[in-house]
DNA sequence: CAGTTACGCTACGATACCGTATCGTATTAT
DNA sequence: ATAATACGATACGGTATCGTAGCGTAACTG
């Protein structure tokens, strides 16, 4: 009845690219642990090459998922691609401690935390390199992005709501001046990322 | 007498990398043409392609030079691109305007305008990528990068000479607080960099 | 002007990569 | 159990790299 070639995901409509619109436990065990195991062995050699350094047969000998499954799954290299590198980062939670001071520095604490270990940090460089050139990669960077910068969003709302901040300020300037820093010392600077460094960063922005 | 494959440049010993041994008036008029032609060509796919996605048969397609000549002058793919790369960047000047506000206004509306407008902005990704895994792409990256930090440097170092700053900055983080945050508007949140938002940074870290 | 030197061209060999086709087998759902 | 479905293995065709070899020609230097 079907496409022979391509793994059944059509009872539900696709929702997310890269055919995933099947919920997880509704899934084929046998799709879902293939996928896993692509998913895996790319986000692996993402970090270890970067984004033009992975290669679909590479993927294939390290996650021992044929090359052909790995293309009943995903149409070309670039999709799957785009699917690895957007489950990358660390997920930020929203604090909520009651002053814009001591929501800005468990923020901070936790950014620069990530930035010192974790290991998506080496790969991102090689994902904004990508989007530089190719919309789609920057469409799907963005929600990246915005996955941090959000948070930071929120509580800076939130202390101007409660007046600790002018109620003009700049929020995105703001944000800027917080993370800008950070990551400027882990990609461009590439001086240790101390606490202290953070503290006299939250003094000159927030201080 | 000498190897027949490549360029005689052995009259002076070598002093920069890639054999540019020879300062460029004594050198061969076609060594020179042929160096300029592909170091251009380069440039121009670096912009277009970025660091992984520049190969020399292109190089040799774009410039008019030989694959063979290219080889001729350098040994790999790799010190051609390490050359091409070293070059790139807006060559920066040390303001010296008598007061550190002045200073730092010139070099951050100087730094503001060529991430917005600069083509080799567009390659940097690729080349801190290229860093994060070849200590010699970091370390051609490293004197890329001082060249934009060590005028800020210089002026804040005057600033705290002249009483304008506390003595016991951290010069560093107060670099990081001026250049992280046009940084981070130009490659991660890619909002615009407008002299507004440049005028609220420099608020935050010197106001 | 003569000898040296750099250059262009073509042709390689080797490798890596993308994406597809085919066919038989194993697993899953019904 | 049985039919539907996903998977693995192998083998492709096509392209794009890197870097080298050989040979004739053009250009520069002294």
């Amino acid at each position: 009845m079907r496409n022979k070639t391509s793994p059944d995901l059509s009872a539900a409509p696709s929702i997310t690219p890269g055919d995933a619109g099947q919920p997880a436990d509704i899934m084929d065990e046998r799709v879902r642990r293939s996928r896993a195991a692509v998913l895996t062995a790319t986000a692996e050699l993402l970090f270890e090459r970067g984004y033009s350094g992975v290669s679909v047969d590479e993927i294939s000998r390290r996650s021992g998922v044929a090359k052909t499954t790995i293309y009943r799954h995903w149409p070309a290299r670039t999709d799957l691609l785009r699917d690895a590198c957007a489950n990358i980062g660390t997920p930020q939670t929203t604090p909520d401690l009651g002053s814009l001071r001591a929501d800005i520095a468990a923020l901070m604490a936790a950014l620069g935390e990530a930035l010192t270990t974790a290991r998506w940090t080496s790969v991102l460089p090689s994902i904004i390199d990508a989007g530089e050139r190719a919309p789609e990669m920057a469409d799907m960077y963005r929600r990246l992005q915005q996955g941090y910068s959000a948070p930071f969003e929120t509580v800076i709302r939130r202390g101007i709501a409660r007046g600790e901040l002018p109620a003009d300020t700049d929020v995105a300037a703001l944000v800027a001046a917080l993370i800008g820093p950070l990551f400027y010392r882990r990609w461009f600077s590439r001086e240790p990322l101390t606490e202290g460094f953070v503290r006299e960063i939250i003094r000159l922005a927030v201080g």
